[in-house]
DNA sequence: GAAGAATGACTGACTGGACAGACATTTATG
DNA sequence: CATAAATGTCTGTCCAGTCAGTCATTCTTC
């Protein structure tokens, strides 16, 4: 009936609004994400109702995207600290490949205007890695903590690696390494 | 001579802001914080040139204050595992007491107009700690690793710890020892 | 399949509100 | 009385979100 939205237009937005928050924070005017993003600044409010809603849609689809990632390639029958070993690889490899999308969601999990429902669908996507962490854990000094208390530890220890691995890319490598060990020997 | 400025009254700002901060962010407005303060809005910028002068400064003390409070009795004779529960009991402990200048002090350390200066003045605060840090790493996974490497890790896992803790006093004690036990499989 | 009616996406100037900081005036101190 | 702190209004800036008008696309009718 009518001019359809586009796709096209939906993800320049959505790429633009990655980039103009790594740069400028959770500030960043929509009035720049739009002009990033080669569009006017009245139609990002008519592919998203607020800023809030393009925040909130925003980090469900690099939540998303980074659990997808990390857990590409898993060797299901390896034992556990293969596994894990695999799965950090790829947290950080995507870290690394993307480091405005890592940077923009960090920002974004600690905004306050991520509603709890897009909390709760963030940690639903990363369902596939508590499994493994379940089994990581399970003969460590861990091994009777809270599973999210587990969780936050790992993405702790996960964020303290990339930003290292960020500011000094020459030891990248190293600095995953090491975030390994530290993240296994907290675990095991 | 003239007018003096009033130490009450300066501090009475740095505590409004903390609490202020804590509530609203980063974003608090500088005259919701004066009056929290119960100063007038003009009378905030004799006490602080800008915002940002505001932020560091706070940031420094509340900074100041927690490495303190963190390093108060520890037994310089006793074994290195027996200092570093010490301290880490100490760190939760001060969060415990203080949620809202523990709160603070982890946004203004996200804040950017926090300077280069500041954060550097920040960690040299902390230097009674990288010590411990030191001999408790000695044979662990991270003895190679760069110190601020092993300090982030640290922090990281307090940070997180902390959060738990906040979130569910009744369970804090135990929260506490699991952080605790993370950190030390972690490090030896 | 051509004409044109209907739809709704697109644009960018605009609005209302919030906020940092300045300033003119008043008040306290020595 | 000289000096400087205290006050609170005021101003310029910035920004999220709105809106009136425009135009691309699709549907309908003959």
């Amino acid at each position: 009936m009518a001019r359809p939205k586009s796709d096209d237009r939906r993800s320049a937005i959505m790429a633009a609004a990655t980039r103009v928050i790594a740069r400028d924070g959770l500030g960043a005017a929509t009035a720049a994400i739009a002009k990033e993003a080669g569009v006017s600044n009245g139609s990002l409010f008519t592919y998203f109702e607020t800023k809030a809603d393009l925040f909130n849609q925003l980090y469900l689809e690099l939540k998303a995207e980074a659990a997808s990632a990390s857990m590409k390639g898993l060797p299901a029958k390896a034992d556990i600290r293969t596994q894990m070993a695999r799965f950090w690889s790829n947290s950080m490899g995507w870290a690394m490949a993307h480091p405005d999308k890592r940077h923009a969601l960090a920002l974004l999990t600690m905004s306050e205007d991520i509603t709890p429902a897009s909390k709760a669908a963030g940690h639903k996507a990363m369902a596939g890695v508590a499994a493994v962490l379940e089994r990581s854990r399970a003969k460590g000094p861990l091994r009777n903590a809270p599973m999210p208390f587990v969780i936050a530890m790992m993405n702790a220890v996960g964020d303290a690696t990339m930003d290292f691995m960020l500011a000094d890319p020459a030891h990248a490598k190293k600095h995953s390494k090491a975030g390994f060990e530290a993240l296994w020997g907290m675990l095991g």
